[in-house]
DNA sequence: ACCGGTACATAGTAACGCAGAATAGCCGCC
DNA sequence: GGCGGCTATTCTGCGTTACTATGTACCGGT
């Protein structure tokens, strides 16, 4: 991954997220392995779980224990009434910036 | 500024910032002022003086000291080259992320 | 017994934007 | 003359975030 990138997933990363937990509950593992499908190949696991863990921390989203066949226990993060309500000003917030960015792509001010 | 922007701007701000620069040459307090008419009301004049020194050291941006008539001599940025090509690998980069921005707001997967 | 896949966790590092303050030059006004 | 206000740049310390690298643990197949 370029480092652009690396810097760009600062403050949106947490947003995609939140946006893939908006649609199901998901565990840790699951989440990494989604957002590689997506084309985000190198996104590390270990910055998926702190992620999950800030968040859980902040009430945006609940935890449940579900035991796998496969391995340890599973943590599945399901996103709350407060984590809706962030997710929302984050679209507000991505909006407001893909707009401006938008205007300057397509041929400066 | 909330603070969801304050994380986002990390990594797009130097595209941004660049992608004035490409237009045409200015400086610092000149940038920081366009920033605000295009709706960065809160966006800090530290921040964009070292982020035009970190540009500069990179070897993105020439620059030029011009004297003043009110005040000290203005320190004018100009994209170079290799700016010029750095700021396409900030749209190419941009671009993957708003594309799959745009999917997971429309609706998820 | 071992290896690979599943699943989570953490310590240390680097980069970036912000808050706040300092510095410097020029102007107009009381 | 001094003082505040505008222009213009610079610096320090701080908080947040993603990455690297590593470790732990559980299971199934061979």
């Amino acid at each position: 991954m370029g480092k652009q990138m690396t810097e760009m997933l600062k403050g949106t990363l947490e947003g995609i997220v939140l946006a893939l937990l908006s649609v199901q509950p998901e565990y840790g593992y699951e989440i990494t392995a989604r957002l590689r499908e997506m084309g985000f190949s190198d996104i590390a696991e270990g910055t998926v779980y702190a992620l999950l863990v800030r968040v859980e921390q902040r009430g945006l989203v609940g935890v449940e224990k579900v035991p796998s066949e496969k391995g340890p226990p599973r943590k599945v993060y399901s996103l709350n009434a407060q984590g809706r309500e962030y997710l929302e000003e984050f679209w507000r917030t991505w909006s407001f910036l893909a707009e401006r960015l938008q205007q300057l792509h397509d041929g400066g001010r």
